[in-house]
Formats: structure tokens, sequence, C-alpha cells
DNA sequence: ATGAATTGTCGAAACGCTTCGAGTATCGTC
DNA sequence: GACGATACTCGAAGCGTTTCGACAATTCAT
């Protein structure tokens, strides 16, 4: 940095405003600094900056590595922060470590100077922890508390309830829910619940006949729920599904049982997007905005890094988008 | 760190000395000085440790972000790799800009130590940026030109081969190969090319008759694969299958021509591990210890970084894992 | 016992940037 | 033409480590 101070003939602290333009520098001015960096090819030194500026310019994205996670999703989240980031001129630095040690360390050394955390459970162990830490935290997910931490999510309930207006819309008039398999309505349970609560009430307010059953990823589950479905609802005509590794099954059990989709039955998915286009039949869907959550848990983290006093809670709705699988009821 | 040196009553420099162990400290200093860290909850400063040391700790992993990618296997990697990276101490930023300008923007810097590339093609044109950078690179796939990188990838053609031995010690004499479809050929020949190789090798050293065919991942054209190569086959008896996406339309074809599995036709496919044991069906398969081969990346990147001088080339076998659709010709 | 080698510790000089207070022009205003 | 504002720029003091050379205290071989 002072050879570029030298060949643009001014002193280093006028090439540090050049840089971070916190003070007004004349036209003539910048214009040889500038000059004289790209000459020399300058490029600043992260750590010296983290060091004199107590800002490492990076964010700690915890990502989740379950088995039971859609990294499709995940990446498009992931995808999504790092743009967003790189926008504030922020890297991103990878967190894995899911008991928080992780975190802790690197808040602690200064190396990241916020947090952002996917795939947030219920009672999430780790958010006492972020909570606790020097730096601020963003939660994708909504938690039972969020301890004062900022929270994005998706808006399951204006999912589903969307997705019953819309088989509304079409003249169904039996329709039921099928969520989530047990083991994500133990693990999160707002999450599935909120899918729920948007259709059980869309239903209740439209005055029509519902039901809701949960399924496994398996044909034979799939056929189950149906048949049973079916049992409470003799003419059922319109289905919402929220449980995306059912799908497919769910598809081939209505074939395999004769019915007709989209005429005889109409179907909903609130789902991955491209999973919804990707099906021999698509899916009419309402689709997780991921990348427009990870952007704006990007825009919270940022507002906090840079003092913004108070957490934010946002819940993000998403447009349905018909497809192949629903279509109106024939007179 | 000096309230630690004054609590231990020792120098700066010897707290350091502690921390880094490069230099020969008394057990006894050694002892009150990691007891006045913990007293103290001290964790040294990032920011100034790579400012003085003129190392960040910390690896840039490129990620693939492409549409045809299989989140799972990069998360896979992804997750070896921070493992393996904090075992050194090193921390992982997300490079995403597939430009190179991210990478080399960091580099320069000196946020990042090195870099480790995924999913690279054939003639990647990110190779000769990384090539050129001031630290070190290492490739996940194996490139036309490495250009004095580091390579690691998975062994292609030792799996096919190993596919066709398997198919030969169950007594299969008529084998197929299918492959990638177009799209990665094009793309990445050598990855595809070295698995056809692989097979072909392997089936004339047999000395068995064989053929092979590419796939796109639909219904039909599994069904036309399948009658072409019962066409040159009569008595097809083994299959090798390298296209994940088609599997289970592959499986789908053969069930709705009523050959059945394994009896009939033995089929070994080389693919991601879940895949193989997820489906009905599971698949006897050879598949991609995508840990490992992250973890040996990050060991050949740490090798360089610690200044080795030349750049290593490995190819990682996989054993095959004997699952539901092989088995002995019954004679 | 004696010089050489080894071991353990310290002081101080970097590392490359940010930022604050202060200084010098330049400008408009009465 | 003097006065306070305003616009730019500079010097210097950090930021919190690492690391090198020096020094004192032991240990070792002779």
């Amino acid at each position: 940095m002072s050879d570029v101070a030298e060949a643009a003939g001014v002193s280093l602290s006028t090439v540090s405003y050049v840089l971070s333009g916190k003070r007004t520098i004349s036209a003539p001015t910048r214009d040889r600094v500038e000059r004289a960096i790209r000459k020399l090819g300058f490029s600043p030194n992260a750590g010296a900056r983290a060091l004199a500026s107590r800002r490492a310019q990076t964010l700690g994205l915890m990502v989740p590595f379950s088995p039971d996670t859609d990294f499709g999703v995940v990446m498009q989240f992931v995808g999504a922060a790092v743009t967003a980031a790189r926008a504030y001129d922020y890297n991103v630095l990878l967190l894995t470590h899911e008991d928080g040690s992780g975190m802790q360390r690197e808040a602690a050394s200064g190396s990241i100077d916020g947090i952002l955390m996917m795939d947030v459970e219920n009672d999430d162990p780790r958010i006492p922890i972020l909570a606790g830490l020097s730096v601020p935290g963003v939660l994708i997910g909504l938690p039972n508390d969020s301890q004062g931490l900022s929270c994005v999510d998706f808006d399951f309930m204006q999912a589903t309830r969307t997705a019953v207006n819309h088989l509304m819309s079409l003249g169904r008039r039996q329709i039921a829910f099928i969520g989530s398999p047990e083991q994500a309505l133990t693990r999160r349970v707002n999450y599935a619940e909120r899918a729920r609560r948007g259709f059980t009430d869309g239903a209740i307010d439209a005055g029509v006949r519902h039901v809701e059953v949960a399924c496994d990823p398996e044909l034979d589950a799939a056929e189950a729920a149906l048949a049973d479905i079916r049992h409470a609802l003799p003419h059922l005509d319109g289905l919402v599904v929220h449980n995306e590794a059912a799908l497919p099954f769910l598809h081939a059990a209505c074939v395999r049982a004769g019915i007709s989709i989209p005429k005889q039955l109409s179907i909903v998915a609130v789902c991955p997007e491209n999973i919804a286009q990707a099906a021999a039949q698509p899916w009419t869907s309402v689709s997780i905005p991921a990348d427009q959550i990870g952007r704006i848990a990007v825009d919270m983290l940022m507002a906090r890094i840079e003092g913004a006093p108070l957490p934010e809670q946002r819940l993000i709705g998403s447009p349905l988008v018909q497809r192949a699988t629903t279509a109106p009821v024939e007179s």
C-alpha cells in the first residue's frame, strides 16, 4: 500500500480513504491513486484490514449435514447467501460443527462478523449458544424461542392456504392434506404444523370437507394414505401435499387406483421448484423461494452487524404456479 | 494475549510459543500459561495472526452450482473437506464465482492459503487462472492438462473394470455398458470416457461379448437402449450402468420387458452409495468414496501449502458392494 | 573444572492496514 | 479583507500476533 501511496504521490492514509470511501477525496487525487492501484496490481491484505478495522468482512454459515436434508434446496440457500454477502463485500466461511463449538471459536477469534444458521429446529440447542455470542446471528427457520435473534422462514401457512384457495377456485370441494412424515414432525414441529394449520384454516374458512394425514415416502404408505382419505371423503377431488419425498409414490398410487389427475383429482404440491418441474406430469406447486430467503437472511444479518438494535422476524410467501396437476372441475 | 502473559507471569512471546509450539517451553511454564488462557477465556485474534504469520489458516473451496450437479455428492465432499481442514486447524471459505475472479481476489488479499476446486471439467477455463495464482490449488477431477496442480479423482476405470470382473465371477458372458447421457460426455469427456474404457478393457481381457450404449434419463430412452443391446447381444446377462439418473428407468424398463433381476440379468451400478441403497431393489454398486476423496484433496493441498514442491495425482478406487441386483448364473 | 551445546525465556521489531486529530488551502459571507 | 466553514490531506498511533536474535541457566562431554 505504501508503494501505491508513493506512486500516486500521496500519503498512506489517503490511499486508505480512497479504498474505503470514508472521507472525501478530490477527484484528481482519487484518480491518481486508483491508477496506481491498478498499475501495481495492489490488493489490500485481508488480515491487516481485519486487525485494524476489527471487521473480518466474513460471515459464518452453518449448513446442515443430516442425511434427511434436501441438499438441492440447501445449495440454493448457500448460493444465494454467498451472492448476497458478496454484494456487501463479505465472504462466507463454512461452519459445520453441529455442537456449536465451531461458531464459538470463530466468533471469539474474530474470523467472522456474524452467523447465518440454516435448518433451525424447534428447540434447537444451538440457539442459546448463538444468542450468547459476541457476534449477531440470523436463523433460517422459526424456532419456539428465537432469543433475540432475527429469523427468516418460508411462510408455510400462506403456502398451504394459497393451495387451498386455488383448489377452491377450481371448484374442488372435498380436499385433503398430506403432510410430512413423522420424523420431520417430531424434529421441527412448527414447520410442518404451520403448513397443516394453513390448510385447515383455509378449508374451514371455505367451509368444505377436509381431512389430514401423514405419509411415509413409500408406495405402500402412499396407497394406504390415499385409501384412508377416500374412506373419509368419498368424493375427494383436491389434494395438498407437503411432502416432497412421497410425491412420486402418491402419483403412482393414484395412477394404480385409476384416479385421473388433474381431472378427477387435482393436486397442489408444496415443494422445491425443481422437483415440481422435473416430474413427468409437472406439479402445480407453491415452491420455497430459497434464493430470496437466503438474500433476506444476509440483509438482516448485515443490518445487525452494522448496528441495528432490534431483531427482525420475517416470513416469506411464494406464489402458486399452475402446472399439470390441477384443473377446474368439469360440470 | 498480554493479559494472559501477565496472569501467567511470562512474556508475550512465551504465550505465543505455548500456543504455536514452535519453541520448547518447560512443562510448568506451559501449564501456567494454559491455565491463564482458560481462566481468561482467551482466544487468539485471527486477523492479527494472519497478518503476522502470513497465513490465513483458511482454504478456499470452489463448489459447483450448475443445475445438473448432484448436490448430495457435492455436500459429501464439502463435509469431508471441512472436517479434514479442521484437523489441520484450517477453516474453509466458500468460493463460487465461476469466472475465477473470486479466487483471484481472495488469494491476492491473503484470505486463503490454498484452493480446492471441485467438479473440474476437461478443459476447465479456471485451471490456468488457478495455476497462475500465488497460492497452491488442488483439483477434484482429472482434466486434460493439470498445469502443475495436484489432482484427485475417483478411479472410474477401476470401478467399471471391477464391475465387469464381478459379473464374470458370477458366470455372466454377454455384458453391456450403459454410460452417461450425451451432455456429460461433451462437458467432461475423460470422466465418462474413463468409465467406458474400464468396461471395454475388462470385457476384452475376459474375452466376452460386450456392447456399449448411452442413455438419457427417461423411460423411453431406457427401453430403446435395452432393445438395442438385446438386439446386439441376444443372451444379454450382465449390465454395468454408469448413469445414476437413468437407473430407475432402466429398472422399470427391465421389469416391463419381463426380464428378471438379478437372475436373468445382473446389473452393477456405478453411482453414489445413497442412491444404490435407497432403491426398492438396492443396486449392487461401486460407489464414489466422496469423503475419502475430499480428505485426500485437503491432505494434498496442505502438503503444498507446507512447501511440497511437486504436484501429486491420485485416483481413488472403491470396492464393489453386492446388493440385490446381481447373482450367479443358474446352471 | 571448562568450554560447547542445549534448553527455556525475553524484548523488540515487524506484519499492512484503519482512524483520529490536526493542518493547510479554498470558499463564501458580511 | 477578515472570519468561520468547508474540503482535502497528512502524520502517527494503534490493532494483536509472530518471530528473530540475544541472553541466562542447565546439561554434557572431556
